[in-house]
DNA sequence: TTTCATTTCAAACATGCGCTTGAATCAATA
DNA sequence: TATTGATTCAAGCGCATGTTTGAAATGAAA
């Protein structure tokens, strides 16, 4: 019987050989999850891309599974470290810009196409078909992303909103900044002239912050004179 | 060999024992479909809620997928039905009006609750993996909801706007109405307090209308002056 | 060189799947 | 009743998949 330590042997040694058939498959995973799907992707297809063995998969990850959870998660933060999610605005800046560098980050992530937007692909199959990697992942990497978030649509709006009329805001933006890559197949069908073509990041970005701005705070306004006529 | 002709057999009797069977096959599929997914849904599990036969897959419908595109585009022709566009708001009302209903009726259609949004749930899916029938469900049922949209923009933006500009105005709407539906997995864990609750459909589109309309006339503001700068 | 734990390998195992088959059943017609 | 075409059925075929296996290869330590 195999004792599956894989990585963590006792003695040193890191980049082991042994090692560079584990990240080869962890490459040729990301590449082959992302673009099949989990259901579609065989391992048989991993390993050949991984010029690996079929047994590789399960010796050095257990299973399929397990092998698909860290790919996700390493995918998740080797795109945090290269997009922080701020934009890039200094903490200090007024709400308005920090929500235009926040949706204008969160729109390059998707929309810069290039094996970046793996990460895209594999989120988009997680919410049709959730994995049990999922609740790992929204934990550690999404829910800091969405705590941000709230903070700027706190400060822009105020702190006295209702919790629901938060939500609604929080939803309003990241539902303008993901429709284009969610609803990619139909938008592809509808407008067939413009077929593997993305909408242009900062373009879409502006277009997003404009329409938000102006459009938060008037809900702010309908909230409060919900809040006054009761 | 089985001819498969199924329905349209040369003589009279519509609602045979046969047809029974059908429809038994479609409704069961229909259910199956939208819970576990084109890959996950066997026939083997849609036949034993039917109380068929194996093979009346096969029989009635040729093949699995061929099944699929049937639940598919008849799930959205009865939604359709029951939901129309419009929203109940006539004709001649003004834009801010039609938008707002339909908004509204978006809203109901997806977070209506019940077996009503099973639909929502398969289109869901068709974006992570279009099958075959999404060109179909598109060009007969998505393009003339999304032109009835456009029209509306049209009237509310007046027609000046650059193509990109009303694109963009589309997936504003459209993005906040999915959003809550789409990342269902993801907002669920990020509010585990709300977990198998819904939005109500009609505060969400309220708010959605709240946000929308006054943030695209803003939006088309940014086009005029972008376009009196150059 | 010998030893020994780690890693790789070809082969096959076990299972679940869509689909087919040919006979049996059913219902309408002559 | 006898005939005929449509439908149902139990059985199983063929195939792809994730996983296991036991032996072979590898390479550092003794």
């Amino acid at each position: 019987m195999f004792e599956m330590k894989g990585c963590t042997h006792g003695h040193q040694s890191p980049p082991t050989t042994s090692y560079d058939t584990r990240q080869r498959i962890l490459d040729a995973a990301t590449e082959i999850f992302a673009k099949e799907g989990y259901g579609k992707a065989t391992v048989r297809d991993i390993c050949q891309r991984a010029n690996a063995n079929v047994a590789a998969v399960n010796y050095h990850f257990g299973d399929k599974e397990k092998l698909y959870s860290e790919v996700l998660m390493q995918t998740y933060q080797a795109m945090l470290n290269r997009h922080p999610t701020s934009g890039g605005v200094p903490e200090g800046a007024s709400p308005e810009e920090r929500l235009a560098g926040f949706i204008r980050a969160f729109c390059r992530r998707i929309y810069g196409g290039g094996p970046e937007s793996y990460l895209s692909w594999m989120m988009a199959r997680e919410m049709a078909e959730p994995s049990p990697a999922l609740d790992d992942v929204v934990q550690k990497m999404v829910r800091p992303q969405q705590q941000q978030l709230i903070a700027i649509l706190n400060a822009l709006l105020g702190p006295g909103l209702p919790e629901q009329a938060l939500r609604f805001a929080m939803g309003s933006v990241l539902g303008q900044i993901l429709f284009f890559h969610y609803c990619r197949p139909v938008v592809e069908r509808l407008f067939p002239e413009r077929k593997g073509l993305l909408p242009d990041p900062d373009q879409l970005a502006d277009a997003i912050a404009a329409v938000s701005i102006p459009g938060l705070k008037a809900l702010r306004a309908k909230y409060e004179r919900a809040q006054e006529g009761r």
